[in-house]
DNA sequence: TTCAGGATGTACT
DNA sequence: GTACATCCTGAAC
């Protein structure tokens, strides 16, 4: 199945962050099954970084899930509107995720466009189409992603992440991929944090 | 195409 | 009470 494992997330989260740039997302929702090609992510490492949900060892409801095992599923609201998704990278206890950005529909994405605008993928506007999961909210309103997957186990058939797929006819990643770098949105209290190029995203 | 402002719930002070 | 890892709308250009 190609399914990402263990080992991926163990790594430094900066590399996962990379990494996770043109690898498949796994929706199965219901009967339908979506799949999208990650574009965009950002990484978050508790240890030093004051954007961090967990910065500083904090442990509350919320950032539980940041301790989590390698590939968790970390969903939460923000502005009490959107939800965003993350997956845990590291050792268990050790609080770090990357954060999904961006994405693009690669299969079913007439599913995607009716979660995300109503209306099939050939109804959209050339407007909705250039915003169509270019941002962490986004990409959760697209694929039905809220609380409810907050903490969901590694590869779980629900949402998983994916080398390649072969029964559909999607390669596995270019491992020359080329990418862009730079700072994180939407963190400005951060201080120093602010400046960490921690953003990755693909054409 | 860019910009300001509002929506809205939860976590935390 | 305040801040928040955001997005949409409508107005001005």
């Amino acid at each position: 199945m190609g399914k990402l494992e263990a080992g991926f997330f163990l790594r430094d989260t900066v590399e996962v962050a990379r990494d996770l740039l043109g690898r498949y997302l796994v929706r199965r929702d219901g009967e339908e099954t979506m799949v999208c090609r990650i574009t965009e992510t950002e990484a978050y490492v508790a240890a030093i970084d004051k954007a961090c949900h967990a910065y500083g060892g904090r442990r509350t409801a919320r950032t539980e899930t940041l301790y989590a095992g390698p590939g968790t599923a970390y969903v939460y609201l923000i502005y009490g509107v959107y939800h965003c998704l993350n997956f845990i990278t590291g050792p268990e206890g050790v609080a770090s995720g990357v954060l999904i950005r961006g994405c693009r529909p690669v299969w079913n994405a007439d599913a995607v466009a009716r979660r995300r605008f109503g209306v099939p993928a050939g109804a959209l506007t050339a407007y909705q189409r250039k915003n169509f999961m270019n941002g962490p909210g986004k990409v959760c309103k697209g694929l039905s992603i809220d609380r409810s997957l907050n903490n969901l186990p590694l590869g779980s058939e629900a949402l998983y992440l994916a080398e390649d797929i072969p029964e559909l006819d999607l390669p596995p990643r270019r491992d020359t991929l080329p990418f862009h770098t730079g700072k994180r949105i939407g963190i400005d209290y951060a201080e120093e944090a602010i400046d960490f190029p921690w953003r990755f995203w693909i054409d």
